[in-house]
RNA sequence: GCUCGAGUGGUGGAACUGGUAGACACGCAAGACUUAAAAUCUUGUGUCCAUUAGGACGUGCGGGUUCAAGUCCCGCCUCGAGUACCA
């Protein structure tokens, strides 16, 4: 029988199926007495356009790992779902009108498909789908448990609001640390005598979601408010539209309430430095001091800095030009230079502002501040280079310590300070905190550390302010504009929100008549009639719908118990699974995605729902497949495309063509005329073999590049595990790589010529029964190890390298021995699941492979009787010479020694230092 | 600018703790089978010199440590990713 491809990975696909060979078995069952092993895939966004090569990267990995695992004995976990609510089908939505849930149902099936054709380990059993009811029910109620919960910074976690209350209600709010919006001070008679309503208002200063008006990032093109990380160069991740700074009544996370705890708890997961870095500089923690400053004018001024040391080098104060104290401060003589120059920085967007750092600009408004240690006058001026969003604001600038506040001063020439001893300011601010401090009354003389230590206990014992940290990291916006998302549990009635009761639970989306928002600019959930909405109550239901990282921040738990109706995911189970021991996905997650996770996870943890407080143990990130382009060459005098190797001699322009009509960077010119109508009538310049040679450049995959690979068509060509093999083979996981479909056929040959150690000439199946040759057994330990210790640090690559050279070798040897064969078999079922199947069956197996145990390596069968060691003079290799692996370094010595070629070599000199490692390598130095 | 990662043949890439650089595969070349093509098989393939034997040079660049450096240390260059006036 030939190597069948198309009918045998049909077969297994279908007999997987029905077997359901990938169960993952749950706590209380038999299979749980294995150790559980989790591995788990970022779900994927359904889109339009299907997957690409691309995509199945993490996936194909992740896979192996989970079969290997199996193999291992483990009970594991390895699901796969879908993140269905999201931008691109309400896009499609607005503009053909057709429901999201259609386009997502017909994406989702062709996602299905694809994913079924590559034969994953998939137990579909436990599929999720954000955009399922019954999925989106348990978001809701998270949202709503997060609601009910306050951060307290004493115990630092969170806890239920009534614990809050109680405390108002015994001793009001003085005492509480919380992480929470400024909040009146009130005792526990004035808490009883606060109304519903203002109690309510208070409480949502402490809840970990919150409703509020807040600056957030609008973008009228999509009609909705972005999360920071949605953002990318001032525009819209998706799409690229402008983005506007809008003050709205939108509900937050309060995540900045972990701040601290995400940074920390980095330690403790395995993840790339790249990410932890990321997400660590995303939080942005810095520790300092906040410190007040009266002015003249009388108004305070509070400012953060993270050199309480250097606050005797203060020469200057700046204020954000949208900072409230400008128009307060300004003395008469100065307001108009102020507005002038506050029209200029509002007239600036977001993005000018932060292109244009080189530009020094800035304006005085008169009035002083007073320092708080030596009572001097300090110009309070407004400039852009301070930001509104970021500390309070304000800065008290010392130049010789900030190359910022440096180069305002040299600009306006205000006086440069210099506080450090023995260190030259001349040429620029001194930013290490390693200097000694000088001219600085108490401070004197202490080197910067001990320095800003004793500098924020003098602030706090004479009141100027208090050592306070302060995060980047702000609330995230969990409101969005728009239909294709979670509805809220929320409805409203005299203005108040009210959550809905559990059992009324999940509030579906209600049909509306368009995907718009309404003539007033409500979201379009307002067009939804009263009755449209299966739950109703109060005046009205909220109109907004939650962002796409909703439904993605938990999700890992509902695989563990995805049909449960009683709780998101039961005690037991998550207890059982716990936390998801390998992570594959792409990096662009970093401060999204992965960090809402994380915060959701702790969340749950404190509030006892689960047992750990990170989500994600390991994490691997694959790198991007970017797609490899070819291009034909336009003579622009002639119109006619010119072959690669003689373009230099003409001027030409450079345009795509479709990669799926050039073979190995010869154009199929035919092929190319019919392509698009515009090319019907082409004429060529041909090289001198007479073909047409196309350039080629690796760019993003993309339609309008015309480089996507589907893995459709390769899996149609070469079956899904020559598809799986060569994705691993391509290169290492996490590096970027092009995609090149030249290699493919080596991979395909490579199972090929697998298929048939296991056939004779006439392709009939021949296996022998007899021992195995000393050799064979050579060629399968030596690979079982490499195999292992491959998959062990996640080298895909190697191991199909390491696969090749077992085959090669066996074939070599003419192998066709049962017991090295199957040991084999179970060793690359992993990679190609469907051969190994139906060779596996083939050899007489009425079970499934995968319920196979994966080889022991015997060393045993490695001792070699002799090693050719490589002879070096001075470090170069010049011969190799066998000899007996027992030899002992002196043995070694002597036999090298007296060789004819070690003669040759020393050419009549004495060797002056010989090294010998045993069983490595002969270094001799003359 | 800062942070992280990476630079090895014509190409993708291998080389675990310093120990035979270029495994494996693609591509290319020659040959076998074939009327021919495809498929398959065999051989060769880092560069340069040499008919051979052999030699010199080679892991982005410049130094260093070492018997020995792709691997470790110092200084640079280039590319990729992230981030950007964060006080």
């Amino acid at each position: 029988m030939e190597y069948n491809f198309r009918e045998i990975e049909t077969k297994w696909q279908k007999y997987w199926l029905d077997h359901k060979s990938y169960q993952a078995e749950d706590p209380g069952t038999a299979g749980t007495v294995k150790p559980k092993y989790y591995g788990l895939s970022m779900f994927p966004y359904p889109s339009g356009a299907g997957l690409h090569v691309g995509h199945p990267l993490g996936y194909i990995a992740s896979d192996i790992y989970a079969r290997y695992k199996k193999l291992l004995g483990f009970n594991v976990l390895h699901p796969m779902g879908y993140d269905s609510f999201g931008l691109p089908a309400e896009q499609y939505a607005i503009q053909t009108g057709q429901h999201p849930a259609i386009t997502t149902e017909q994406n989702l099936k062709r996602y299905r498909e694809q994913l079924d054709k590559i034969g994953f380990s998939f137990d579909w059993d436990r599929e999720v789908r954000t955009s399922d009811p019954s999925y989106y029910k348990w978001t809701q109620w998270i949202f709503k448990q997060l609601y009910n919960a306050w951060y307290n910074q004493t115990a630092n976690k969170a806890q239920s609001i009534d614990d809050l209350m109680v405390i108002f209600e015994n001793e009001g709010n003085a005492d509480i640390k919380a992480a929470s919006a400024p909040t009146e001070l009130f005792s526990a008679a004035e808490w009883k005598a606060f109304s519903e309503k203002e109690k309510q208002a208070i409480l949502m200063n402490y809840r970990l979601t919150y409703l509020a008006d807040s600056w957030v990032n609008w973008c009228p093109a999509l009609g909705t408010v972005l999360a920071n990380d949605e953002i990318k160069d001032g525009v819209s991740e998706r799409g690229g539209h402008p983005v506007e700074q809008k003050l709205m009544r939108q509900w937050s996370m309060r995540i900045t309430a972990y701040a601290d705890r995400l940074i920390q708890d980095l330690d403790a997961v395995d993840w790339t430095d790249s990410i932890k870095d990321q997400q660590r500089n995303w939080i942005g923690k810095s520790v300092g001091a906040s410190v007040v400053f009266k002015t003249e004018a009388g108004e305070p001024i509070e400012v953060f800095t993270t050199r309480p040391d250097t606050i005797f080098g203060v020469s200057f104060m700046v204020l954000a030009p949208e900072h409230p104290l400008v128009e307060t401060i300004t003395t008469d003589k100065f307001k108009d230079a102020i507005a002038t120059y506050q029209k200029q920085t509002s007239l600036k967007t977001e993005r000018d502002r932060q292109a244009d750092v080189k530009t020094i600009s800035g304006a005085f408004t008169g009035a002083y501040a007073l320092h708080p240690f030596t009572g001097d006058k300090i110009e309070i001026w407004i400039a852009d280079y301070v930001l509104a969003g970021y500390g309070t604001g304000a800065v008290m600038a010392v130049p010789c310590g900030d190359q910022r506040d440096y180069d305002f001063a040299g600009h306006f020439g205000i006086e440069i300070k210099n506080i450090f001893k023995d260190v030259d300011i001349s040429e620029q601010a001194y930013t290490e905190k390693d200097a000694i401090i000088t001219n600085s009354d108490f401070l004197t003389d202490l080197p910067a550390k001990k320095a800003i230590k004793l500098a924020v206990f003098e602030i706090e014992k004479r009141g100027f302010g208090k050592g306070q940290t302060n995060f980047r990291l702000r609330d995230a916006v969990f409101s969005r504009q728009r239909y294709w998302g979670e509805p809220f549990p929320v409805y409203y009635k005299d203005g108040t929100p009210y959550l809905v009761a559990d059992d009324q639970l999940p509030v579906t989306l209600p049909e509306v008549d368009k995907y718009l928002p309404t003539e007033d600019g409500e979201p379009p959930l307002a067009r939804a009639t009263k009755d449209a909405w299966n739950v109703f109550e109060g005046d009205r239901m909220e109109y907004n719908t939650m962002p796409g990282w909703a439904g993605s921040s938990w999700y890992f738990l509902r695989y563990m118990d995805p049909h449960n109706e009683e709780a998101f995911v039961s005690k037991e189970k998550a207890d059982y699974w716990n936390q998801v021991d390998l992570y594959i996905g792409g990096s662009e997650h970093a401060t999204g995605h992965l960090l809402y996770s994380r915060f959701w996870t702790k969340f749950l943890f404190d509030m006892g729902f689960i047992s750990f407080n990170e989500p994600f143990k390991k994490m691997i990130n694959q790198g991007m497949i970017l797609g490899r382009s070819s291009f034909v060459y336009r003579d622009k005098a002639s119109g006619k495309f010119v072959t690669a190797e003689k373009r230099h001699e003409f001027e030409t322009s450079q345009l795509h063509a479709d990669i799926h009509l050039v073979d190995n960077d010869k154009l199929d010119i035919e092929a190319f005329k019919k392509w698009l109508p515009e090319y019907k009538d082409a004429e060529f310049i041909l090289s001198e073999e007479g073909t047409y040679t196309c350039g080629h450049e690796v760019e993003k995959m993309s339609k309008s590049k015309y480089n996507v690979q589907t893995p459709d068509e390769l899996v149609e060509k070469f079956g899904a595990d020559t598809l799986r093999c060569y994705e691993m083979f391509l290169g290492p996981l996490e590096q970027a790589k092009p995609w090149d479909t030249k290699g493919i056929n080596g991979v395909h040959n490579f199972l090929r010529k697998f298929w048939r150690l296991f056939h004779d000439a006439e392709n009939n199946f021949e296996v022998s029964d007899a021992a195995p040759s000393k050799e064979a057994l050579k060629t399968l330990h030596k690979t079982i190890k490499k195999i292992q210790d491959d998959l062990e640090r996640f080298s895909f690559n190697t191991a199909v390298s390491n696969f090749m050279i077992a085959t090669n070798e066996l074939t070599e040897q003419k192998c066709n021995n049962r017991a090295i064969l199957s040991e084999l078999l179970i060793l690359l079922t992993p990679y190609a699941p469907h051969i190994t199947e139906e060779l596996w069956s083939q050899l007489g197996n009425t079970e499934s492979i995968t319920k196979a145990t994966f080889p022991t390596f015997n060393p045993d069968y490695l001792i070699e009787a002799e090693f050719a060691y490589p002879v070096s003079f001075n470090g170069k290799m010049r011969f190799t010479l066998p000899l007996p692996t027992e030899f002992t370094k002196e043995e070694v010595e002597k036999a090298v020694l007296a060789n004819e070629q070690t003669i040759k070599y020393l050419d009549g000199n004495a060797p002056k230092k010989m090294i010998v490692v045993p069983g490595r390598i002969v270094n001799i130095v003359i």
